[in-house]
DNA sequence: CTGAAAGCGCTAACAA
DNA sequence: TTGTTAGCGCTTTCAG
């Protein structure tokens, strides 16, 4: 048991606690002579500071935390790798909360301001409510949102309209005009990600004078086994789509197993385009909008720690660019070479 | 600023701080008129405890440490994942540190015991020396090692000797004589699993009556790019294997995307076979040896708990089991259909 | 520059 | 049953 304290190390060095907590906390001046004595005092006894009791007495918690939902997401995950980058050796502690049901999650914004244990609160891809979001201020926590959206919050985000857009101006581009968008649920209150990419979809539709056709939008769990039931109907439809804009490369490898199965070539008879670049994307050469994923995270955390020690007047955004990343799940449409 | 202390409420409720703490922690008998007299207070002031008091009062931190190294390995991240599904739930937060240098390994499994700021300790993936041990005793801080070994510590670990030996069995069974193992640097101290495995594989080629031969076995920075620089070369050998066993999913991913460069058909000229059973690997087809990732870590984290509450007289080992899962990389070694 | 002492908000032992 | 009080280990005035 390491229970020795800081009036173990004063009575050693013959001096009070006041003294050694000064040296602790190299602030105020003490004499380079008694400061010899208690880093010795300290030395010999190993001592090290009690967090909690330094945290009590500081009423700073020298922790941040992170609410996750979805912790097996990749993209999450690796949200939350570029966040892990920047408290590891920031000084802070990092306190991981993961949300999986709905439930869980009002009580976890309503609870942790109020639970005191953190200084600063990331919060990953969940948007909060207007009420979430009057605890969080009220409660003088400072937040910053990642991939999350909210006017008065501080927030790390990308462009998801303009991504959508992107990705679906690139099918057009290669001359697709039956261009389908699977994707998680639309009415999920806590993801408007999903929303903001339809609706880039939906203008790069309007653009070309495409009418938006609702056969070609599905929605549901976001999941591989999920997309690739979603695309097997899709891509079954009397007149289907001659490529697939997939919400996410998680979902984009679902259709790719649907156009598997279903004799398709890819991209031969059918384009396939993701949204993420995680790192399966990679290998699986599959075309995609890239995000920084990681990116988010590690500008996320900075941000907080900046705002922590000082308080901004107002929110600050951050709007992280997204580009396509070619490569070869996507082709130009030829008519003459297709099989279906 | 939730300032109301427990001061507060017992102002209101016209009671003693005492009380107050007692229905807060509802152990020792309260009347119910008084108990409901707090509980009003409790409700209307908003009042929650600080967490940061009653951890220094308690002498407990309510939550537990989780050490990953390389966050960025998906087996590691799996794992966590099986971790963050017990925590979550516990009533103790996680508090999680990266490990990414060999240097902050030291510093971690040396400073969290001292700094008191966890309960109890998880350590994924990275064996302690007996010097660690020997810290982390003394301090007596619960832990509990994820895929790791010390025979002083609980542990929950998979026996990599005997999925070694699966793996490269089943490339023999399938009539494969030149196998060759692709691995993560066989010296790291840490990261016993890959002297482990090579220790199965050697055992099996034995078995078998071959002798091991050193050009066949590559070891490398573990990542797919330096895995598919080292199937490069081994594939290019006069007298290339005909099977390549993978320490990891992510290195066989590697080896798949050098067979491609090199024109080898997989299975048909190369048969490869990875480990982990990562999520990849299924909708890669990679033949592998499963290991229960996610369960490690659940399984791990309730042991830890268990332990926390009932010190054991002695460590406790939790030996998860492999089995090969079949998919499309491996074949029967057939010299008439070769290419190569 | 330094010691003493007063909290930080809570729990738990001790009286009542 | 309940109120009072003494810590938990540290930081931070406030004198000196």
């Amino acid at each position: 048991m390491s229970s020795v304290t800081i009036r173990d190390v004063a009575k050693k060095a013959g001096v009070g606690v006041g003294t050694v907590s000064r040296v602790l906390n190299d602030r105020n001046a003490v004499s380079e002579a008694t400061r010899q004595k208690v880093l010795a005092a300290i030395d010999a006894l190993e001592y090290t500071p009690n967090l909690a009791a330094r945290r009590l007495s500081r009423g700073k918690m020298m922790a941040i935390g992170v609410i996750v939902p979805y912790f097996t997401n990749p993209s999450v995950v690796r949200r939350l790798q570029g966040v892990v980058s920047v408290v590891t050796g920031s000084g802070y502690d990092l306190v991981l909360f993961d949300i999986e049901k709905v439930e869980q999650r009002a009580d976890f914004v309503r609870n942790i301001p109020r639970r005191q244990l953190v200084d600063g609160l990331l919060i990953v891809s969940l948007n909060p409510t207007d009420e979430d979001v009057e605890e969080l201020l009220q409660a003088n926590l400072p937040t910053v949102l990642v991939d999350a959206n909210h006017p008065e919050l501080s927030r790390v985000r990308v462009d998801n309209v303009f991504g959508g857009y992107q990705a679906t101006r690139h099918l057009l581009d290669l001359g697709h005009r039956r261009i389908g968008y699977i994707s998680d649920f639309l009415n999920d209150p806590f993801n408007s990600p999903v929303r903001d990419r339809l609706q880039g979809y939906q203008q790069a539709l309007t653009e070309a004078g495409i009418a938006f056709c609702s056969d070609y939008h599905q929605q549901g769990v976001h999941s591989r086994q999920q997309a690739r039931l979603m695309a097997l109907d899709m891509l079954q439809l009397p007149d289907p789509p001659t490529a697939v804009f997939a919400y996410s490369d998680t979902q984009a490898v679902g259709v790719l197993e649907a156009a598997r199965e279903l004799g398709r070539r890819v991209p031969q008879d059918l384009s396939i385009i993701g949204f993420d670049n995680i790192e399966a994307a990679e290998y699986l050469h599959l075309t995609t909008v890239q995000q920084g994923l990681y990116d988010s995270g590690a500008k996320g955390c900075q941000l907080l720690l900046t705002e922590m020690l000082d308080p901004p007047a107002s929110a600050t955004e951050i709007l992280l660019p997204t580009r396509i990343v070619m490569r070869q799940t996507t082709a130009v449409y030829d008519n003459t070479t297709r099989q279906v």
